[in-house]
DNA sequence: TTTATATCGATAATTTTTTATCGATAAATA
DNA sequence: TATTTATCGATAAAAAATTATCGATATAAA
């Protein structure tokens, strides 16, 4: 029996940091205490599941009042483990990986790009929104030496397979993939991708049903 | 009591573009048919889970054989509407409205973006990725106008409503949204949200989670 | 021609996720 | 102080999604 640990579904997690928006939000209105009933009302979904999903990360609640607003805001966090900053990553420096180098709020989702790597010799060696830019070749190495466990992979597709295999063999355990391709990696890696096309096909279909419906 | 619009459950619709990729690959390579087997085992899913997605587009296919693959990637595209190409605005040219702009493979996903809004002076009237952009203040009269359906929110947190907003009253119909925030307008509307926290929360916990069964 | 095999589609079972119910409790109010 | 109220947490029910089973069928092999 291993040790037990202190997960969630995945709908749940994912409903999370959407939780953290929220809170966020009626801490700078200088609110101090919350109900599941209103992170409910402003997400427009159903208090029971906040609740439940609130209980799953182990934070307990006073009946009648709810929750410490910056006991549930730390809980979260740590729960979501961004209490600690994770160095990190970002190979590919194209238009999405030069926007989220420059989207500094990363460093509150516990996400630091300490490092970038592209093949362009433009910018070797040049800085990209403060980040440091290397070749690719250097990668494993310095990957290696940093002690780096997150990876995030912004290259064409055509690249990411290879490229994801360098971050394997330099130590990174978690890779975050924005390229629209199944990597092939040992199971002990975790792979988290972000298909903008699944979120675009939901909406034009939605919409195709729309005009349908409509008509 | 809205009316029911969806033909296929929301995970389905998320699996189509994944198996869409498969497929594309496929033909590149010559194949002209394929199994939910062959998918299956290329996304690391379950064949039967392939078949039932499948099905529910209403494609059939033939045992022993599977489905003539040029057959099943237009029937895919259809039921995503990807063969109607729908032009759109994007609102909001920071990096990531930039980016978008210049990956134009979302014309391969139905989503043809004919012009682009900011409020930087700088950009106005020029042309960014071949897109003429234009002052916010003109997104609501030319929405109408050129009777668009959709719009790409990429504006800061603290513009978003308002703009989304103005998008409504300009007769847009659906909003991928890319701002962090909950959206808060009629039901009719379409919004589909992309919340890159809520996909890095899943990969920092679970990076959590690997060190503690480590240690 | 007969047998073996891979896959389909339909139906059923299982698992996961969401939603409902209800007693307990902390605060507000009568 | 007693009553009312909003919310909690636990348990149960319902709904949704995934996975399994099985007969039918098209091809390949014996």
């Amino acid at each position: 029996m291993t040790k037990k640990l202190i997960s969630a579904p995945l709908p749940t997690l994912k409903r999370l940091p959407r939780y953290l928006h929220i809170l966020q939000d009626l801490k700078a209105k200088g609110i101090k205490q919350v109900s599941a009933t209103i992170i409910a009302e402003e997400l427009g979904i159903d208090s029971i599941q906040v609740r439940k999903d609130l209980s799953t990360t182990g934070i307990i609640g006073k009946p009648k009042i709810g929750f410490e607003l910056n006991e549930l805001i730390d809980h979260i966090v740590h729960f979501l483990n961004w209490d600690n900053m994770t160095d990190a990553f970002l190979v590919g420096l194209g238009g999405l990986g030069k926007a989220i180098l420059g989207y500094d709020n990363f460093k509150n989702y516990g996400l630091n790009i300490v490092a970038a790597f592209d093949t362009d010799p433009e910018l070797l060696d040049t800085k990209v929104h403060c980040v440091g830019v290397f070749d690719i070749k250097k990668l494993e190495d310095l990957a290696q030496r940093m002690k780096i466990h997150i990876g995030v992979l912004t290259v064409p597709v055509s690249a990411a397979q290879e490229v994801a295999e360098k971050m394997v063999a330099g130590g990174i355990k978690a890779i975050w993939n924005f390229a629209p391709v199944k990597l092939k990696l040992p199971d002990n890696i975790i792979i988290e991708n972000v298909f903008l096309s699944q979120s675009l096909g939901v909406l034009t279909h939605r919409l195709a049903q729309l005009k349908n419906t409509e008509a």
